[in-house]
DNA sequence: CCCTGATGACAACAGCCGTTGGCATACCAT
DNA sequence: ATGGTATGCCAACGGCTGTTGTCATCAGGG
């Protein structure tokens, strides 16, 4: 059975509610039937449209990191470039706030964690530094640094963090990614 | 009704299957029946022994980061001092990975983990440096890489950053730490 | 126009969950 | 020895979960 065109606003409002739903309270707290109760729509048809709760999850957390070039930037500024855009993702991309919320208890969301930051930012540091081997590390520790700032400031709320403005934010860690990213320990 | 020593193996063993199991699976699908279960009691006894699950979770997340006196130490060593405290205690103290888990879905767990930084870490950065007005911007940065650190470590389990050892981890990390506690933006 | 097939609402299923009450059994103080 | 009490197991409860089946209704192509 194919889909029309018909359903089409259903299942838009079904996928926009899976992921208020999902980024407000995690895979488990967020029930098929309060996902469709907010699109105002049967639950079966949850099913229908997309098969079992664990696959609406895979499409409502499909994103993309869409790193800049940072072979291009002046090298003593890519922390900055890449702190300013990580925070930039990460506030308009619900995807990665429900993805971290449930990676830390979900280990198919954590796998995928992993597979996003190994695929996506471990070759962009590899371009970036003349060691190639130390690649993987310094993107872990980009990682760490990148997903500590994620957590405390949306997921934790911890209000200094929070009530950090941007540009203050990214003057604090913008030097750390920069150590990360092309200095020595 | 008051507990008799009898019953002390049967409590202990149920906090240390709590433990394991929150630990293992965050709060939500840690059961009660797989705690007792683990613990070769019958789910009753839990309820009996610790009132709800919600209150048995309590008492198994109850720790204390137990900072070491940084302003006794030499300036420019606190954050390598920090860095190699906050490792140990993070590894020997199932508490900790407990509550982070759970942190990302649960707003209790959310809100003691805030607690927790804020009564614990905020004073200590605040009697280390000279303008006490930054300390909970300090102790916040502090916070998000400690907690980042702490995430793909030990819960997200990213490869590169678990194959660090120790003292390659306190190697990097200790800079960043040092820059959040005494440097300048 | 009619008929095939997509849509949507309703009800129900089986399976878990946290939690509760009842009832033997084993202990300990008197 | 005996009464009172803590212990432990069993069975069950009400509620919520993801998921399935049924059956009207409605749109669009022949």
């Amino acid at each position: 059975m194919a889909f029309t065109d018909r359903s089409l606003p259903a299942r838009e409002a079904i996928l926009r509610a899976a992921r208020d739903r999902f980024s407000a309270d995690g895979y488990d707290r967020a029930t098929v039937r309060a996902i469709a109760a907010d699109a105002g729509i049967d639950p079966s048809m949850v099913m229908r449209y997309f098969g079992s709760k664990r696959q609406l999850f895979a499409l409502a957390v499909d994103f993309d990191l869409r790193f800049p070039d940072l072979a291009a930037a002046p090298r003593d500024q890519v922390g900055r470039i890449l702190a300013t855009h990580l925070l930039n993702r990460w506030e308009d991309d619900a995807g990665l706030k429900i993805l971290l919320r449930t990676a830390a208890t979900d280990d198919d969301a954590a796998d995928r964690m992993r597979r996003i930051f190994h695929d996506q930012l471990t070759p962009m540091v590899a371009a970036l530094t003349d060691d190639p081997d130390s690649a993987p590390v310094r993107a872990g520790l980009v990682s760490s640094q990148a997903l500590g700032v994620a957590l405390t400031r949306y997921v934790l709320r911890l209000p200094p963090v929070v009530d950090l403005s941007r540009a203050e934010l990214i003057d604090w860690v913008a030097p750390t990614l920069q150590h990360y990213l092309v200095g020595q320990p």
